[in-house]
DNA sequence: GTGCTCGGGAAATTGC
DNA sequence: AGCAATTTCCCGAGCA
């Protein structure tokens, strides 16, 4: 569905936007070599065995309604957009972020503010950032935030938007329920952790030049529990699988959205 | 009871 | 001016 939804619209809207964030992806890629995976790999082995404990967490809210007309996924908002406005605040400064700071700043018209679910998924990569967020599971598109930390990228956030009051966690989550309605991210039934939209993530994955796909690690964990699997085959591939899960799944198999983005029929193209 | 997290209503703000 | 996307404030609920 969101291929159809997206190939041609997405090409017709990028265009112009679309080179620019090649530009800035190319510039990004020559000034910084991310260990994302080692990251992943770290964060995935120290919640290995929370990830089953974590399993009984995942029941979704029954009452959750898929975007549909609510959301339109053809969205093509471009990646350049979300250029800094390198006004980051001490909070930000002491910490710099290469990502950050080698962008150029484009504020032309037509650009888009920078989305909060886009920040996150910078956030996610900037290395900096790591002790406030991580990839529970990357190739699923679900995050957590941490706990001592979570209020630090709050308020670089709220810095990187220009608030005139300082951003708190309790805010920024607020802003993230809202994502809930549109469907961009959906809480997870687990503290503290939410997880994209499969076909925001890869359009954001696919962007940023970051694979979203599941990594060796990843593969590693789902042949693991391989026995545990819980196969569901879906005739509705990316978001109606995903908001299956989330709509009518009684409990949440992490092993099933181990197992989803490594079909081959469930790619969602960008 | 307390602290933390979550969920959502509602008004205000900001940028396009 | 209208709209989208937050931001801000607030209240209540559940849980440890």
């Amino acid at each position: 569905m969101v291929s159809s939804l997206t190939q041609g619209s997405l090409e017709n809207d990028i265009n112009q936007d679309f080179q620019d964030a090649i530009d800035v992806i190319q510039r990004h890629s020559q000034t910084r070599h991310y260990d994302t995976e080692n990251k992943s790999y770290e964060n995935l082995e120290s919640q290995q065995s929370s990830v089953r404990h974590a399993i009984s967490y995942y029941q979704f809210t029954p009452h959750f309604e898929p975007p549909g007309s609510m959301y339109d996924w053809n969205e093509s908002s471009s990646w350049s957009h979300i250029v800094p406005d390198v006004s980051l605040g001490p909070l930000c400064s002491a910490e710099p972020s290469v990502f950050y700071s080698n962008l150029p700043q484009r504020h032309g018209k037509g650009r888009k503010k920078l989305r909060l679910y886009e920040y996150l998924h910078e956030a996610l990569h900037d290395d900096n950032m790591g002790d406030s967020i991580q990839w529970t599971d990357r190739g699923s598109g679900i995050f957590h935030f941490i706990s001592k930390n979570k209020e630090k990228l709050a308020e670089c956030w709220g810095q990187r938007k220009g608030n005139r009051k300082t951003m708190t966690y309790q805010k920024m989550a607020r802003a993230l329920r809202n994502y809930s309605r549109t469907g961009e991210i959906v809480k997870v039934r687990r503290k503290l952790t939410y997880q994209f939209n499969p076909a925001i993530l890869q359009r954001l994955s696919s962007l940023s030049g970051y694979s979203s796909g599941p990594s060796s690690r990843d593969m590693a964990l789902h042949q693991q529990g391989s026995a545990e699997h819980v196969y569901y085959s879906s005739p509705l591939p990316d978001c109606h699988y995903w908001y299956g899960q989330y709509s009518y799944q009684g409990e949440y198999d992490l092993a099933t959205v181990l197992t989803v983005h490594e079909d081959p029929k469930i790619g969602v193209s960008v």
